[in-house]
DNA sequence: AGCCTCTTTTAGGTATACCTAATATTCTTC
DNA sequence: GAAGAATATTAGGTATACCTAAAAGAGGCT
């Protein structure tokens, strides 16, 4: 089995300290399928590296660079995401991709992507190939 | 730094062979930036997983099981390259993209995917939104 | 306040993908 | 065919992301 990386740990420390305040040990451990103690590990390292501040016993919040990086990968997901659901992706399925592809798509790629999710989203209502490609019209 | 995937070696065994029949120690080592040992006791590995036949100091190629997997990840790979040159992506970033992208996207979305290529050749030389957005024009 | 429960951390261990140094095998060249 | 060069393997070590079991700390209830 694959171990988790330092994004992946990251974002689950975003959205539980948006949705608690704080992302706690046992709610990292519960999310990411992960024992407490690897958690407590993890946090220790991630601290050492400047992403997060984290207080025994009372848990982790992100700093300005841990901020900056969920940041990023939200975005990237979105993006990505959007994308494969222009492309006549079910959305669930395109969740779940993006939350893989996210962490592997160069900064460049994502830039361009962008662009082609507005272009399309600006073509929305009219019979152009992208909406005829999503539809399955003639 | 991050490990090489399993596919990753399998990949990089499948272009040795199809270029010198078999791929040995040393080119694999040289092309994934690991040293022999390492390899070799990758071999072993892949050997018990029956993707590859090994035999000691004269190389390795590929079981119908590793064939396999060689296979679609070359076709994974050829639609995420296609799709991001599509999309207006340079041929050469797009290529570097796909190398990562291409072991994390699902077997279902790699399958819409592909027709969205087909469906963006066969609209080439027509001026609809595809075309526009690649090309820039209004 | 004190006890009990729940959560977290500490202590110690495992698996594995790498590494270097030393040894073994194969290839080349005379 | 033997010596030396090139390549591969073996032996032994490191780092790290996980784990379980045991100890420590925090919070609720009487």
């Amino acid at each position: 089995m694959r171990y988790k990386t330092i994004e992946e740990y990251i974002e689950t420390i975003h959205v539980l300290e948006l949705k608690h305040g704080r992302a706690q040990t046992g709610m990292i451990a519960a999310r990411m399928r992960v024992r407490p103690p690897s958690i407590t590990e993890m946090l220790g390292k991630l601290e050492r590296e400047g992403l997060i501040r984290y207080e025994s016993y009372t848990g982790a919040t992100l700093t300005a660079s841990g901020k900056a990086m969920a940041r990023e990968l939200m975005h990237t997901h979105k993006v990505i995401a959007d994308l494969l659901e222009i492309l006549g992706i079910d959305r669930t399925l395109a969740e779940a991709d993006a939350c893989q592809i996210e962490h592997h798509v160069s900064k460049e790629t994502v830039a361009r992507l962008e662009e082609f999710v507005k272009f399309a989203r600006a073509d929305e209502g009219t019979t152009d190939s992208i909406r005829r490609f999503r539809t399955g019209m003639p």
